[in-house]
DNA sequence: GGGCGTAAGTTGTATATACAACCCAATCCC
DNA sequence: GGGATTGGGTTGTATATACAACTTACGCCC
C-alpha cells in the first residue's frame, strides 16, 4: 500500500494508542488521590513510598526501584524529600550494601491518618470510572501492585 | 473495631491502591514507548499532541485540556516547547477567542517518520503486558482515547 | 591484604505534571 | 460605547519522572 500521509498516521495513534489512554488515566486518577490528600499535605506518589516501606520494613533503596520500577535517580530524590519532612529514615544495612529504610514515628502516625482519605480517594475513583471498570482494571492491574 | 495500625494501613494500601498501580503500569508503558521513540527525538506525550493536533486541526489549547486531561499550564509550555522544535504553529483563530493550532509542514512529516516505531512500541507493549491482557487494558481504557 | 570490579547512590539536566496567581482581550449588558 | 465579567493563556513554584555521568564504598579474588 501507499505510505500512509499524517492524518492517517495522526488517527490511527490518537484512536488506537495504548500509552496515550494509560497515560490519560493516570493523570485522572492521580488528581483524584492528590485531591483527597491534600489536607495532609501528602501526594499519592508518597502514599506510595509510605507503605512500600511501611510493609518492607528495612528495605533498600535499590529494592524499591524493583517493586515500583521507578529510576533510581528518582527514588533518590523522592527519599530526600520524605526524609527532610521526617517522614522516613535511613540507616546503615545489617549486612551488604546500601542503605536501610524506616518509617520515622510521623511517618508511621501520618500513613494511619491518610488512610481514610485514601478509602475515600478510592470510592470517587470508582464512582468515576463505574464500579465494574473499576474492579476489572484493578484485578487487571494486579501485576502492578508493589505487593 | 479498633483503629488499624500503621502495618495494616500500609498492606491496604499497598495491596489494594488503584492510583499506585495505574501510576506504575504508567511508568512502565511510558518507559516503553520513549524508548522506542528515541531515535527521533521526540517522547510519547509529544506525539500525543502531535497526534491530536493532526486530527482535530485547528484546535484551540483550551479544547485539548479537555481532550486529553491535562491542565492548561502544563499544556501551556508543552505547546511552547513544540512551537520552538518547530512541529506545531498556531494563529489567530477565525472567531472568538484563542489561538488555533496546526502542525507544520515539518510536524507532518515526523508524525508520519515516527509511525513505525509507534506500532513497534505497541508490540513490545504487547508483549510486555501479554496479548490478551494488552487487548483487555486498551478495551477498558478506550473511554480515556482522544477520539 | 591490596587492587579491581561493580553495585548503590547522587548530581546535572530536561520534560511532564499540577496549582495558584496573574494578565489580557473578547464578550456581555445596560 | 464603556465598564464589568469571564474565558483563555502565561508565569511562578513545586513534585515526579528519566537518562547520563559521576562517586563511593563493598566485596571479591588472587
Amino acid at each position: 500500500m501507499k505510505h500512509a500521509g499524517w492524518r492517517q498516521v495522526g488517527r490511527r495513534i490518537a484512536s488506537e494508542c495504548l500509552a496515550i489512554r494509560v497515560r490519560r488515566l493516570g493523570r485522572v486518577i492521580t488528581r483524584i488521590y492528590d485531591t483527597a490528600l491534600t489536607p495532609y499535605g501528602i501526594s499519592i506518589a508518597q502514599v506510595n513510598l509510605l507503605a512500600a516501606i511501611a510493609v518492607a520494613r528495612g528495605v533498600r533503596p535499590t529494592d524499591l526501584t524493583q517493586v515500583l520500577d521507578v529510576e533510581k535517580s528518582t527514588l533518590s530524590r523522592d527519599l530526600k524529600r520524605m526524609e527532610d519532612l521526617g517522614w522516613v529514615r535511613s540507616g546503615r544495612t545489617a549486612r551488604g550494601r546500601g542503605r536501610s529504610l524506616t518509617l520515622t514515628p510521623a511517618g508511621e502516625r501520618l500513613l494511619v491518618q491518610v488512610g481514610p482519605a485514601w478509602e475515600q480517594a478510592q470510592q470517587m475513583a470508582s464512582a468515576e470510572l463505574g464500579k465494574q471498570p473499576f474492579e476489572q482494571l484493578r484485578k487487571l492491574l494486579s501485576p502492578f501492585a508493589p505487593l
